[in-house]
DNA sequence: GCAAGGTC
């Protein structure tokens, strides 16, 4: 009986035919393919003696793909894609792999199939199982399911063949055509509707910019930009803390304050106070404990691309490319694997024996396998399993080969080095905890001396830092050497790296471990984000613009979520508890109809890209229509006039030239929906200037007034006026909301015209240019710039900034606050409003705050009691009402400073 | 010109 056996990829078909032929009586014979041979052997299956064919694919060997028809971009409308018809065919490239298979299968009874046991295996199975059954209708299907590629699960498995799954095959089906209908739809939508209309001066090298959308590259780049967002909203904060540091014997402790920091200087600077009149340390606790730092886990691809990345910036495409090719020349084992587990059958002494000549590491190697040393630990797995490969490992010794570069060098000795640190035991250290009083405050310092360092001899990408403390016992007393009131700032977090990018995809479920780099590099290649030098991703103009655009629209495109429901669907077909027509059913309708509401709200996509790109002159009115132009900007006579809703839901018409131009027409608070018509005003001028259909909330306004109403913004509306002048106007354009109901993606904009000035609030200008900021405004007392009330500080003079209040009582109430750290001055702005001047406020809780922090910071203190040995310039109030005092240095009584930069600080 | 998933 002749078995043809097909393998995934020439590898396992080779490693197989080795094991089941024990490597005797095996021949190899060339095939169409260049790289799939044909191993021939005889084998005994069941007692049934049988001649095998063993070759194999390279991966999938069919693609889908729409129909002729619609495969040319203009050839349909794009929202056809969801309902075009698709098939699957074997593509140029693989057509002499699908002749192989013909030509052996038509001269074989049995079929038995080695794809790799998991869902893409079982897909590439059927598609195995359609080429060679087209041929020969005859054949007897068998499955061989084996988890590792080691003799004994080998030779199982071919004795207990068994019937492939359909429902595997179907749930990857189902992903396909999802993946080519969502992609490919809204791929073509964006790009014909982007290209058209801006100027998108990106380097294209000369091809065509495609912006394309697919559903792991979408979500990759929102992780880039929702970081990016949430750097862009920082705003920085001081903050203080008492540190402590005591010189002894020659050794240094550094006490940290176990308050950690506080946001509140009034109160920091009380309790410093406190410390520093009586410095008096006396030792609490003295804790000794044993550490142990644990060697990584057995290497996995994704690993593998994070600490590449990490100890060689190399990029995790790059890492791949050379990963592959170590592999292909026999040196490490197979480079795409979840598996951080060895198998208990996994020879790991062999392979630490391999190493023992090298001259960097033979030594360890030498060592572990020494009994006597106690260096061996058997590895400890990560849990994850494809059953399919091991962890990656040194699977040929070298001390490099003539043709290697250095990074096939670092790539090696990384693989080498792991696996040795994964058999070895851990490191050993021993971590002494002080902790210390000072006046009734809590300070602690942590010391550490490493007593073995076992896996860390080897693995010197990772270190282990450690210091040695003085001595202490409980109860003894000493005078720190130092004890100062630091000052601190906190910072955004930093721009995703390419591990943290990683880290991020696995744990969203964002492609597979071997298609992940493709995705990061996929951002590259399409313009929508740059790397650095030291690999951290910053999104370009274009891609912050697409992700924006999607967000305005209210559509998480961007977001995770899309592709985690695709993996639960497949999850449910894989188990055969949905079919394949109901997910792919319901899927594509949820997707058709986001895909035809994404069309009608393009404008939202247009606005956004306008942002960062200049408007082609190509582009027609239609685009101008959807952005929605009213009319030509008079004052500027440059840009056009649009009309925009903002978060709160009013309504403006302003100029595009903001904030150069700020040409606007306030629209009144009582509308509900205004739309730009194509209808034209026949008396403003000049025109066009295109009437709005407006729609007024009928609670809001007068019984003898329409709810619609088509209205011209022109001048010449009457009925407009007299609504404007009923219902009062929206707001200008306030900022994006913020807090837990929404992302801090929505807190800001790079663009001046829509992110709001950190002082103030307001938009129009960054902080820099604030005229509420000091310098901006040269006079005391209340003015009046662009139409906004500016307050000077009563008490010192200093000019106040806006605020908006976040408390409970006054959430929306705007008040002044005085900029400098060293007042306490506030007011409410409606009270100026009845001629109220500012007073000496009391920081108490009706202070408005809008940072959690802040606010968690003042409470965190219960008290705040006067000193009371100071000399008071000004009364001010603590945090829980009391007076307090002390607005000069109380070390020195000089009053140009404070005690945390007296020259004399210090003890 | 489009997706994501295999692979040499």
């Amino acid at each position: 009986m002749n078995v043809l056996n097909v393998a995934e990829k020439p590898s396992v078909a080779k490693s197989v035919s080795t094991i089941l032929s024990r490597n005797q009586g095996m021949r190899m014979r060339e095939g169409r393919s260049r790289y799939n041979k044909i191993f021939e052997f005889n084998y005994t299956i069941r007692g049934q003696p049988c001649h095998m064919l063993f070759t194999s694919v390279t991966g999938h060997l069919m693609e889908l793909e729409f129909d002729e028809r619609y495969r040319k971009w203009h050839a349909c409308n794009p929202a056809d894609l969801f309902r075009a018809p698709v098939h699957k065919s074997v593509p140029e490239d693989k057509k002499d792999i699908k002749r192989t298979l013909e030509e052996e299968a038509r001269r074989c009874q049995w079929l038995v199939l080695w794809l790799d046991c998991d869902r893409e295996g079982e897909n590439i199975a059927f598609e195995v199982i359609d080429v060679c059954t087209a041929v020969n209708p005859h054949l007897t299907i068998k499955r061989a399911r084996f988890s590792a590629l080691i003799e004994r699960e080998i030779h199982h498995s071919v004795q207990n063949l068994e019937e492939p799954k359909k429902c595997l095959a179907d749930a990857v089906d189902a992903r396909q055509e999802i993946d080519l209908r969502i992609g490919a739809s809204f791929t073509r939508f964006q790009t014909m509707l982007m290209k058209d209309a801006f100027v998108i001066d990106t380097a294209t090298d000369g091809r065509n910019l495609v912006l394309s959308y697919g559903p792991c590259q979408f979500p990759t780049l929102g992780f880039v930009v929702e970081r990016y967002w949430e750097i862009q909203a920082h705003e920085p904060e001081e903050f203080w803390s008492i540190n402590c540091a005591h010189d002894s014997d020659g050794r240094i402790a550094k006490f940290s304050w176990m308050r950690g920091h506080l946001f509140d200087y009034t109160c920091a600077v009380i309790i410093y106070e406190m410390c520093v009149e009586e410095p008096t340390a006396t030792v609490t606790n003295v804790r000794q404990q044993e550490k142990l730092k644990y060697p990584p886990h057995p290497l996995n691809t994704i690993e593998l691309e994070k600490r590449a990345s990490r100890y060689f910036r190399m990029s995790s495409e790059h890492t791949m490319k050379v990963a592959e090719e170590l592999y292909q020349a026999g040196f490490i084992s197979y480079p795409r694997t979840e598996t951080d587990n060895f198998s208990s059958r996994t020879d790991l002494h062999t392979i630490v024996q391999e190493q023992q000549g090298h001259p960097e590491w033979g030594v360890y190697a030498q060592r572990l396998l020494d009994p006597g040393t106690g260096l061996w630990r058997n590895p400890r797995g990560g849990g994850h399993d494809d059953k399919a490969h091991p962890p990656i490992h040194p699977t040929k010794f070298s001390t490099g080969e003539s043709g290697w570069s250095q990074d096939h060098r670092k790539l090696y000795e990384l693989v080498v080095r792991h696996f040795l640190a994964c058999v070895s035991k851990p490191a050993v250290g021993a971590e002494t905890t002080v902790e210390i009083g000072i006046a009734g405050e809590l300070f602690s310092a942590c010391g550490r001396v490493i007593l073995e360092k076992n896996y860390l001899d080897v693995y010197h990408y990772e270190s282990w830092g450690g210091s040695l403390i003085p001595t202490y016992t409980i109860g003894q007393q000493f005078i720190p050497s130092t004890l100062i009131l630091d000052s601190g700032v906190t910072r955004p977090p930093p721009l995703l790296s390419e591990a943290d990018l990683l880290s991020c995809m696995d744990k969203e479920g964002i492609g597979t471990d071997a298609t992940m780099h493709d995705h990061i590099k996929k951002l590259l290649d399409r313009f929508y984000a740059t790397k650095d030098a030291n690999t951290r991703f910053t999104p370009t103009n274009l891609g912050e613009a697409l992700v924006m655009g999607y967000d305005d629209m209210g559509y998480k495109l961007w977001k995770p979520y899309l592709r985690a429901v695709m993996e639960r669907d497949m999850k449910f077909v894989s188990e055969g508890n949905k079919s394949k027509a109901d997910v792919l059913a319901t899927s594509l309708q949820l997707m058709e109809a986001c895909f035809l509401d994404a069309r009608l709200n393009k404008g939202k996509l247009l606005e956004a890209m306008a942002i960062f790109f200049e408007r082609s002159s190509r582009s027609g009115n239609d685009e101008l229509h959807a952005m929605g132009v009213v009319r030509r900007c008079g004052l500027c006579q440059e840009s056009d006039m649009v009309l925009r809703k903002n978060r709160d839901g009013n309504f403006m018409v302003g100029c595009l030239g903001y904030p150069q131009c700020r040409n606007a027409v306030w629209l009144p608070g009582s509308l509900s929906e205004a739309v730009v018509t194509t209808n034209t005003c026949n008396i403003c001028t000049p025109g066009p200037v295109y009437l709005i259909q407006f729609k007024f909330r009928q609670l809001e306004i007068p019984p003898n007034y329409s709810v619609n109403h088509l209205g011209c913004i022109g001048g010449c509306d009457e009925i407009l006026s007299q609504m404007t002048e009923i219902c009062g106007r929206g707001s200008r354009m306030p900022a994006r909301p913020r807090g837990p109901t929404a992302p801090p993606s929505n807190a800001h904009h790079t663009n001046p015209r829509q992110r709001p000035c950190v002082n103030c609030q307001e938009t129009g200008h960054s902080s820099n240019d604030c005229p509420l900021r000091s310098g901006n405004v040269g006079h005391r007392g209340r003015s009046e710039h662009n139409g906004e009330a500016s307050v000077s500080c009563t008490s010192c003079g200093t000019p106040c900034i806006l605020r908006t209040a976040n408390t409970a009582n006054n959430r929306g109430r705007k008040f002044y606050a005085c900029q400098s750290q060293e007042c306490n001055f506030f007011v409410w702005e409606d009270s100026l409003n009845d001629g109220t001047r500012g007073r000496s406020a009391s920081r108490s809780n009706s202070i408005p705050s809008s940072n959690p922090r802040r606010a968690g910071g003042r409470g965190s203190r219960g008290r705040g009691g006067q000193t009371g040995a100071h000399a008071a310039a000004t009364t001010f109030v603590s945090a829980t009402g009391d007076p307090i005092s002390g607005r000069r240095c109380f070390r020195c009584g000089d009053p140009s400073h404070f005690a945390n930069v007296c020259p004399n600080r210090g003890v």
